[in-house]
DNA sequence: TGTCCACTGGAAGGGAGGGCTT
DNA sequence: AAGCCCTCCCTTCCAGTGGACA
C-alpha cells in the first residue's frame, strides 16, 4: 500500500468549515426566536446587580426548546455585568439527571465554593446536614450573590423528594453575607404538583414558559449555524427544510434538528460526495434513532432486560396491547428457564413504568371492566432495531434466554 | 346500581454497599 | 472496630380504581 492510510480521508476537503457550530456545548451570540424568555430571565435578575435578590424562577419547556442555553447566555452576560460593577455574582448549574440525590447537590455546590485548605466534602459519608451547614459557611464567606441553577430539577424531585428544594429555598433567613436564588429548570410543566405547597410557592415565584419552536423558527435557528459551521453551495435546496420539519415533528427540538444537519453532511462527507441533499437526511434521521436506543439498551439492568425482552417477545409473537399480567408470566419465564429469581409484580410495574418513562415502551392505563385494570404495553422501539440482539450483548443471561425463545413461545 | 376484576401506585421498611468519624 | 449516615434496589402490605357486566 502507498502512502499513510490516513492521507487520502485527511487531504479531502470537509464540507464543514466549524463543525463546533454543532456542538450541544455551543454558545451562540444571539438567540433567535427566545427574546422574550431572555428579557423574563434579564428582567429578575437584574436584581443581583442592583444589590437585592432576584426571584426563584422555575422555566418549563420540551427539550430542545432552548431553556439550558438561554440561561447559559443570561447567566454569562451577568456575571460579566457583574464584574464591570464590582459586584460578586457566583453561578452554579447543575444537571440534577447525573447528581439526583440531595446529599450530591449541596456537595457539588459547596466544591465549587471550595478555597485552597479547605477540607474536602466526601462524596458520601457526612450527614446532609453537616454538608449543609459548610456550604452555608463557604457561601457566606464568598459573598455576593449566588444563582443556582438546576437543571432537570424534575429528576430530582422525582427520586429524592422536595427536601432539598426546600433547604435550598430557605437558604436566604440563614445566609447573613451574601444573598442565593434558585432557577429551575424542567421539562414537565405540572412538576410542582408533586411539590409540598410551601415549597412551589416559593420556588415558583416566576415561571418562564419557553414554547416549542416551530419549523420555521428551527429552520432559521438551521440557516443562521448552517452559514457559521457549513461551507456555502453545499446544502441542497429542501435540506433545511427537512431536518426542521423532522424535528417540528419531535416536538420542536432544536437540538435534535442541529444533530440532523450534523449528522447529514457526515453522511455526505463518508460518502466522499460534495453536496448534501435530502436522502443524506434521511439517513441521519435513521442513524440518529439507532444511536438513541443502542446504548440504553446495553446498559439496562439485568431485571430490565429480561422486562423488555417479554414484551418485545409477544410482539414477535404478532401480539400488541399486552397487559402487565401477561409481560410479568412471560418474564417469570424467562427467568425460570435461565435459573434465576423473578422479581415481583410490584417491582415488575415500576420497572415497566420506567421503561415507559425512558421511552423504550408505551404504556397506558385501561380498564376492561370486569376485566380488570391494567396497563397496555407496546414496544417503542424502531422496527429496524433488534432489541434482542443488542441487549444479549455482553449479557450471557440475556442470550441463552433469547436461545430458550422459542420454548417461550410456547406458552404464551 | 352495585359488584368485582386485575391491577396500580403509595408507604414503610429491610438490607447490602459505600464511606466517614471517633 | 464500632457506630453512623446515605443511597439503591427490592419486598410486603394494602387502599384505591375504571368500567363491563349482572
Amino acid at each position: 500500500m502507498e502512502g499513510n492510510i490516513f492521507e487520502k480521508i485527511l487531504g479531502q476537503d470537509s464540507l464543514f468549515i466549524d463543525r463546533k457550530a454543532f456542538d450541544h456545548a455551543f454558545e451562540p451570540s444571539r438567540l433567535p426566536h427566545r427574546e422574550h424568555e431572555v428579557d423574563a430571565l434579564v428582567r429578575n435578575l437584574v436584581d443581583a446587580l442592583n444589590g437585592h435578590i432576584p426571584s426563584n424562577m422555575l422555566l418549563y419547556g420540551v427539550p430542545g426548546s432552548g431553556k439550558t442555553v438561554v440561561t447559559r447566555f443570561v447567566l454569562g452576560q451577568l456575571r460579566q455585568k457583574g464584574k464591570e460593577m464590582g459586584q460578586i455574582v457566583n453561578t452554579y448549574e447543575i444537571n440534577c439527571r447525573n447528581v439526583d440525590t440531595k446529599y450530591r447537590v449541596v456537595q457539588t455546590i459547596a466544591s465549587q465554593l471550595a478555597r485552597r485548605g479547605d477540607p474536602p466534602v466526601p462524596f458520601t459519608g457526612w450527614p446532609t446536614d453537616r454538608v449543609l451547614e459548610t456550604l452555608v459557611m463557604r457561601m457566606n464567606r464568598a459573598g455576593g450573590v449566588h444563582i443556582i441553577v438546576l437543571d432537570e430539577v424534575d429528576n430530582l424531585v422525582d427520586r429524592a423528594g422536595d427536601d432539598l428544594l426546600y433547604a435550598l429555598t430557605s437558604l436566604n433567613t440563614v445566609l447573613d453575607n451574601g444573598r442565593c436564588s434558585i432557577i429551575g429548570i424542567s421539562n414537565d410543566l405540572h412538576f410542582t404538583q408533586h411539590l409540598d405547597p410551601r415549597v412551589s410557592s416559593r420556588l415558583s415565584q416566576e415561571d418562564v414558559v419557553f414554547h416549542p419552536y416551530v419549523a420555521t423558527e428551527i429552520q432559521n435557528i438551521l440557516g443562521e449555524r448552517a452559514s457559521m459551521g457549513i461551507r456555502e453551495g453545499v446544502l441542497d435546496e429542501g435540506v433545511i427544510k427537512l431536518c426542521a420539519a423532522l424535528a417540528a415533528q419531535e416536538h420542536g427540538d432544536a437540538r435534535r434538528a442541529l444533530d440532523l444537519l450534523r449528522i447529514s453532511v457526515q453522511k455526505s462527507e463518508q460518502r466522499a460526495q460534495s453536496k448534501v441533499d435530502t436522502r443524506h437526511v434521511r439517513l441521519a434521521q435513521s442513524q440518529l434513532e439507532y444511536d438513541q436506543v443502542t446504548p440504553v439498551l446495553k446498559t439496562l439492568p439485568l431485571h430490565q432486560k429480561l422486562v423488555l425482552f417479554s414484551i418485545c417477545l409477544n410482539e414477535e409473537n404478532g401480539l400488541r396491547n399486552i397487559s402487565t399480567g401477561e409481560v410479568y408470566r412471560t418474564y417469570a419465564d424467562a427467568c425460570g428457564k435461565i435459573g434465576i429469581e423473578p422479581l415481583t409484580t410490584r417491582r415488575v410495574s415500576s420497572l415497566l413504568n420506567e421503561l415507559d418513562t425512558i421511552g423504550l415502551i408505551m404504556a397506558r392505563n385501561v380498564s376492561k371492566g370486569r376485566g380488570g385494570r391494567s396497563k397496555q404495553v407496546n414496544s417503542a422501539i424502531p422496527k429496524a432495531i433488534d432489541a434482542i440482539s443488542l441487549m444479549s450483548e455482553n449479557e450471557p443471561l440475556i442470550n441463552e434466554a433469547s436461545l430458550g425463545k422459542y420454548h417461550l413461545q410456547g406458552h404464551l
